[in-house]
Formats: structure tokens, C-alpha cells, sequence
DNA sequence: AGTCGCCTGGTA
DNA sequence: TACCAGGCGACT
């Protein structure tokens, strides 16, 4: 799913979409992935309106009139659309608001991974946001990523990934972080040199404005709120290339697993 | 550090 | 049929 780039587009939109409306009812043929319970949800949201939309890590935020919050994970195959009430139902819709002015927020997600979440307080947001670690483009300095890079002997590409260390990077931006700045996933965080980790800390950031700038990476499930394609998967440096040429020497790139998941690198640029 | 589970679907 | 998939928490 959703990255930080493809998480702060839908934000971008649902801002413009549906700030202002106000919740009339909610539905869900998947009780789970509504917590604490659908009930309970049902019972404190309706009738509030949507103050503000935000996001942080790759939790988004939605905050209403009554001062209560539903947050929101999209994992790997969520969606939110804005539709029109009685518009055609979406594929792996799963819960729907209900909106004023004849709208309807869908969450629709494949695996079911997913959820919405009802907090009842800020106090209550903080608690949860405070597990997270700083976000790439705001609150994270050059000095405070060389600290975390320093504080472990895991590999790179596992530590970029780890929500607690630094919040958003998922596993397509990571790969191509780690590609501009000329870094084996595999090296060892604090192994890293000093010129290294400089340039790793502008890939992160080059690579997270590029995928908000091409409005997300569509490669497989992801849409924006109109149910639109991001492009950032035509722009992929190395994620998904396994086997293609890469942009950078005559060789091509690989594909290995890393802490459970797949990586790609070229082998000849991105030396252990 | 690595694997499993949560789920469903696409592809080899 | 088996394996893989953008996340992440719980286990060993």
C-alpha cells in the first residue's frame, strides 16, 4: 500500500472532497476492520461533520465537529473514495460513509488488512502518534538521522522501514532511496559513512517529494480518492525492475529478500 | 533477525 | 499448486 507519497495525496484530496460534510450514517459488511466495533462508531460519529483531514506516518486522520478522530490504515490494498451516493458499488468495498451533499467515502481493500479506527480525544491520538518516528520531510534533521542510523547494527533498507525509527517509508521507496544514494540494502545501519548517510538522508527526501509530485505509485492497487492512477510507478528507479537495465551502469537489477520482503538494487551501484 | 498471521487475488 | 504482493504486530 499507500506510502507516505500516495497517503498524503489521498489527504490532499479528501481535504477538497469532503472537509465540511457531515457523517449521516456508516456501513460495513466487514465488522473487523472497524474498531472498537461498528456499533460503537455508528453511535458517535454520526451526525458530526468533518473538521480536517491530516496524516501522519502513513495513518490518516480524520477529525470531526465532536472532537472525536477516526483514523485510518489503507496496509497494502486500501482505498478511499469519494463517490457519489448511489454510484455503481466498488470493487472490495468494505465500509462507507455516508456523507451530506449526496457523497459517500468508501474504504474498499482487497486483503483486508486495513482499518478505521474511532479515538475519542486527542490525548488519546498523541498516545498512538508518539510510537512513530519523526516524518522524512518536516521534523527529521540530517543530525537526528545519523543518530538513528547509529543506534543499529540492522540492515539499512529494515531500519528506513521501521515506522518507530522514521515514519512513511514503506518498501518501493526505500529500494529507489537506497538506489540514489548508492547503498547495498544489506549494509548495516551503523556501518554507514558519514558522506553515505548524507546522501542517503536527500535520496529519502528526493525520492518521497518525487512520489507526491507524480500523486503516488500505482503498480498494483493503488487509486486516489477520485479513483484515479498515480504515475510514480513509470519513475521507479529500481522497485519492481528486476531483470531491466539499470539507469545508472550497463548491468541489471536484482531482486533479494530482506527481512521478509523483496528488495531491489543493482548490484554493481549499490556494493555491500 | 527471521517467520507467521491477517486476507484475497494474480501469476508462474 | 505454489508463491508472491506496497504493512505491521506477535511470535521464536
Amino acid at each position: 500500500m499507500p506510502e507516505l507519497p500516495e497517503v498524503e495525496t489521498i489527504r490532499k484530496d479528501l481535504t477538497k472532497l469532503i472537509v465540511g460534510k457531515k457523517i449521516l450514517d456508516i456501513e460495513t459488511d466487514s465488522v473487523k476492520q472497524i474498531k472498537p466495533s461498528l456499533g460503537v462508531v455508528k453511535k458517535e460519529i454520526i451526525g458530526a461533520s468533518i473538521r480536517k483531514i491530516e496524516r501522519r506516518a502513513k495513518l490518516l486522520q480524520i477529525f470531526l465537529s465532536s472532537g472525536k478522530i477516526l483514523v485510518i490504515h489503507l496496509k497494502l490494498t486500501g482505498r478511499l473514495l469519494v463517490r457519489k451516493k448511489g454510484a455503481i458499488r466498488d470493487k472490495w468495498q468494505h465500509v462507507t460513509l455516508m456523507l451530506s451533499g449526496d457523497k459517500e467515502l468508501r474504504f474498499t481493500d482487497l486483503r483486508k488488512f486495513g482499518w478505521v479506527k474511532l479515538l475519542q480525544d486527542k490525548k488519546e491520538l498523541e498516545k498512538i502518534l508518539a510510537e512513530f518516528g519523526p516524518e522524512p520531510l518536516d521534523d527529521l534533521s540530517l543530525k537526528e538521522f545519523k543518530a538513528i542510523t547509529a543506534s543499529t547494527s540492522r540492515a539499512i533498507k529494515v531500519l528506513l522501514m521501521d515506522q518507530k525509527k522514521i515514519s512513511g517509508i514503506g518498501n518501493i521507496y526505500a529500494c529507489d532511496a537506497l538506489f540514489l544514494a548508492k547503498i547495498h540494502p544489506g549494509r548495516k545501519a551503523n556501518d554507514l559513512k558519514e558522506d553515505e548517510i548524507k546522501k542517503l538522508f536527500r535520496a529519502i527526501e528526493k525520492v518521497l517529494k518525487a512520489g507526491i509530485k507524480y500523486r503516488g505509485a500505482s503498480d498494483q492497487y493503488y487509486l486516489d480518492a477520485l479513483g484515479h492512477k498515480g504515475s510514480y510507478q513509470d519513475h521507479f528507479l529500481v522497485y519492481g525492475r528486476a531483470g531491466k537495465k539499470c539507469f545508472g551502469c550497463e548491468g541489471k537489477i536484482e531482486k533479494i529478500r530482506l527481512g521478509g520482503r523483496g528488495t531491489y538494487y543493482c548490484p554493481k551501484c549499490q556494493k555491500q
